[in-house]
DNA sequence: GTGAAAGCGCTAACAG
DNA sequence: CTGTTAGCGCTTTCAC
């Protein structure tokens, strides 16, 4: 009634079938080469028992865990603002339970974590890892790059070293950030606007270098320059939007369109806007980026946005590590650096980029 | 440069060091009875080694793992609507690891993922479990502790069979719903309001049944009496709480304060107040529940609300689970219940209540 | 105090 | 096809 005070094991499980503790497993395992009625009799006996593997003693033999690490370095709380990590976090779950295995998540809170999840991935607890590191200069990557643990990363890594920056075989998922956000700004300018602003986004992580960048891209192409009066540094909150139009509308009181690093700060730039009695988007429009769900549809006016598939890049990132796992199964991946891979499926993208698409919606 | 081959062993220490293994093993876990000098040998082979333990073959032995499974059953989105869970995940994760213990992340989407859970949980994988299931009649709570799974919830747990309803032992961690609601409440009675509406959550959870009934009790108390106009049914999100307010404006025009269940439908409580023209909190007043960081600050006016510190209750969730798992070391718990413990630490409160505080603000 | 030896429960050759 | 036999790496009595 309370605890299985200790649980049937599979020589328990061989008596009850009258065999072998090799022939259980083999059928506890998928079962090729057991013959049917004998493999019938191991299933009820297993049933009868209601014997449950140990992974431990699995696990000791054939080194794998069926586990793999989440990592997410988000020293500030701002993991929670915004559903970016929840939505994410569930397409990997989806994926990983869908292929037995388990999601070992490891929350850090600043460099002082960072040691103990190096020490943790290079113990070989789990078959590989998913890490979320969106900052640029953040030591983490590289650690866990030494540490020799297969891993896909969410978003663009950024190594610091440049000389690192091409390194192949560093596997990450992302969202076309820099063609998401010329879609965005050419749509503006499609519109019929000319002086076309952008809130950044925190500037320390690639997904804000590369909006900005598309941003860029398409004001020198099609508007003829960058004027940097009409970029304003902020942060991918809403009260940094907030900040951020403030300042636009004193500089710059003329703009006539915005385009947001992400859906949050659009938000507070409405908001400003609004109380700074312009119309959206008849006096300014306004686009934003991520189309999450609640906020973008829910803004006043509902929000312009470039929407990417965050539950999917996450079941992505999933799939791609799981791939790698298998596909490097007995692989020895020994010292022997000197020839190159004459297997196709060695030369794994870099990075997998997600499209994006313009979500139309009233404010632009 | 790319992995580690193979690991160094307990044996490779052991042989460096020029003790035997038993000697490392004492050493790695604690040293307790390992004369100095040789510990201190001891732990420069392993620091030059970079030796680290096999989990695996560690567990095979103690039958611990170490890793306790948070399982959170919501078959919505609406985990990801509210930084809810995350809070609590970042508080349990802070425990875990103080205590040196992973965090296995259970993510169920519906019912087919309870047999799942289920199966994992009665597995022996874990040392223990921390259950989210706020669902009135959710089967999952019953499974588990089928399971035998030393188990605390996020939560009071509804068991559906109200015989078990006051099942001792059954541990989970709770904020004061019910008279944080009445501290709400009471608030706006003392503000002189008489015609205190209720927006309410959910009602298959237990946070909005005990906030409901907190409501009711300081309306029949204070008010004398409750009128079922002026509470409206709705489910904890910033649409629903639209929704609801609307229908009130309609129905009770004449309303002067509301009490939303939660901040997100509080906010879209005040954006169809401030729509219909009236001013908050002149004309209604309008207090919230939860105080979730940039939702209740941010909202227009900022938000008078009931404060429950959710990252400390993961943290207690933890620890009180952690507590119990060594608390019960070799306890065997076995089959005979016919006396009832003599050890006092063997009740365990079956739930912890933490407090709420009301925080003041400008709409109430 | 320290070492030797016996498994924990399972898989993976290898025979038969 | 099925059974027998070694361990996987660690902890833990039990002698010394």
């Amino acid at each position: 009634m309370t605890e299985a005070v200790s649980r049937p094991t599979l020589e328990a499980v061989a008596a009850r079938a009258g065999v072998s503790r090799a022939t259980v497993s083999r059928v506890v395992n998928g079962g090729d080469g057991v013959r049917k009625p004998l493999a019938e009799r191991v299933r009820r006996a297993v049933e009868e028992l209601g014997y449950v593997p140990n992974q431990a003693a699995r696990s000791l033999v054939t080194r794998r865990h069926d586990a793999v690490a989440v990592v997410i370095a988000e020293p500030e709380a701002r993991v929670f603002a915004d559903p970016f990590f929840a939505l994410q976090l569930r397409g990997i779950s989806k994926e990983l339970t869908a292929h037995d295995n388990q999601l070992v998540l490891l929350l850090t809170e600043g460099r002082a974590d960072h040691a103990r999840v190096a020490r943790y991935l290079a113990g070989g607890h789990v078959d590989g890892a998913l890490v979320f590191s969106l900052h640029l200069d953040d030591p983490l990557p590289g650690l866990i790059h030494e540490a020799g643990v297969p891993t896909v990363f969410g978003g663009r890594p950024d190594w610091g070293d440049h000389t690192r920056a091409q390194e192949p075989g560093v596997a990450y998922v992302d969202c076309d950030n820099r063609g998401g956000a010329r879609t965005a700004v050419r749509h503006l300018v499609g519109l019929g606007r000319r002086r076309i602003a952008h809130i950044t986004g925190a500037l320390d992580q690639t997904s804000a270098v590369d909006r900005f960048d598309g941003y860029r891209d398409v004001m020198a192409d099609a508007l003829g320059g960058n004027d940097p009066s009409l970029v304003v540094e902020s942060d991918f909150t809403p009260a940094g939007g907030e900040r951020a139009m403030r300042d636009l509308l004193d500089r710059r009181p003329d703009v006539d369109a915005v385009f947001a690093a992400n859906d949050l700060s659009a938000l507070g730039a409405l908001r400003v806007l609004r109380e700074s009695g312009r119309r959206v988007p008849e006096d300014v429009a306004v686009v934003g980026f991520d189309d999450v769900m609640p906020v973008a549809e829910q803004a006043d006016p509902p929000l312009t946005t470039v929407r990417q598939d965050i539950e999917e890049m996450g079941r992505l990132m999933a799939r791609l590590l799981l791939q790698g796992l298998t596909g490097d199964r007995d692989d020895p991946v020994a010292e022997d650096h000197t020839q190159p891979p004459a297997d196709a499926r060695d030369t794994t993208p870099a990075g997998v980029i997600l499209p994006t698409t313009l979500i139309r919606r009233a404010s632009a």
